[in-house]
DNA sequence: TGTACATCAGTGAACGCGCGTTCACTGATGTAC
DNA sequence: TGTACATCAGTGAACGCGCGTTCACTGATGTAC
């Protein structure tokens, strides 16, 4: 038998890698495979040995950081090592609307590179996306009900208007041409997403 | 001298307003110059009489969003009939959050239908876009002050919260495969927007 | 330990196709007389 | 009022190009002996 079955795996993790870089930093319609392949050091032949087409690609870049940088970016919030309460949503809304992650075109969340691009995509690519936002919602939701006396109702909705106001403030300050307009929105976004916690 | 001037502006108007409808439902990658110009009726090779390129389509179909069903959907919530108020800001915020704005792929606004493919354009289609966005805020924030005491930096900061919300809730839902959850997300953004203005 | 070999990850030429854009043309129009 | 004509909006064939995908192949690998 030749190559062991890592050598396949990590090639794949590679192409994937690869593919979410470039989609989040040109869109989806204008990566082609020859770039993506190219990127990871390979040739576009090999490319529907990993995947059966470009589509089912883009749904594992998705998923790729809701394990990999959108972790982290929980993990930073302080999930799962800090106590739970409302100042791991404080991290996290810090965090997510920070000039850092504006900046971070390669690492950025997928929610805010790519809306239009999954809302055009069929249901494998949607539902990784939504895995995505549900994670957030979750970690929001979560937090909420360890720190306060509100009913599960209230904080349920409470998390899924911090999730909108993160990426709505994120996809719009990304698409402004205005700079100081884009920071005053994104800045505006934080503070009354804070403001909500009555920290 | 053959044809009255009126007769380029309105076949103009018509490539524009084909163009608007189709990057809507598509976007505007996914859309060609001969499915435009088929649209409205036409065939490919007329339309650099009209544009420079698609670039420059781009840009007007935005602009003409802000002036055509962006100029109604401010007029329905009242601007300029109704007593200026918190009113009228709320009569937009249900009209933006709508199930039937979700619903009208044709006539929705390009805030929610394009921002990925803004966000990757040149700058004169960022600025019709910004245009577009400056409209809202500039509704929310000019009714905000005229109804109640806060300081006019809190109105400012108010209104850009209000324009996320209402922009962030409808991408997230058009985005969303799991309309229940699109639905419940899009109307706790509405319930926190509305909240906003102590009504 | 050394070698022959089967496997299959990766290669790169080729496919048909639709794209944005160009250009020589055509023919409906409004005007000058 | 009727006609000859200049204009230019609109046509459609053609351009080079890059796309997603297919496929016959090649050669590095781990294994069997």
């Amino acid at each position: 038998m030749p190559y062991k079955p890592e050598h396949k795996q990590a090639t794949r993790k590679r192409i994937i890698e690869s593919a979410r870089v470039l989609f989040n930093r040109r869109g989806v319609s204008d990566v082609s495979i020859d770039q993506i392949m190219s990127e990871a050091g390979l040739t576009r032949g090999g490319f529907y040995h990993h995947f059966k087409n470009k589509e089912e690609l883009f749904a594992e870049a998705v998923t790729n950081f809701l394990h990999g940088q959108g972790a982290e970016m929980r993990s930073n919030a302080g999930v799962n090592t800090a106590q739970p309460g409302l100042e791991v949503i404080q991290r996290m809304i810090n965090g997510y609307l920070s000039t850092e992650h504006l900046g971070d075109l390669d690492g950025q969340c997928p929610l805010i590179a790519l809306p239009s691009d999954i809302s055009r995509a069929g249901d494998t690519v949607k539902e990784s996306y939504q895995q995505l936002l549900e994670a957030m919602i979750g970690l929001f939701e979560s937090n909420l009900v360890e720190s306060n006396l509100e009913k599960s109702t209230a904080h349920r909705k409470k998390a899924l208007t911090l999730a909108t106001m993160c990426v709505g403030g994120m996809v719009l300050a990304r698409t402004l041409p205005d700079q100081h307009l884009a920071d005053e929105l994104r800045n505006a976004a934080r503070d009354s997403a804070l403001a909500m916690l009555n920290l």
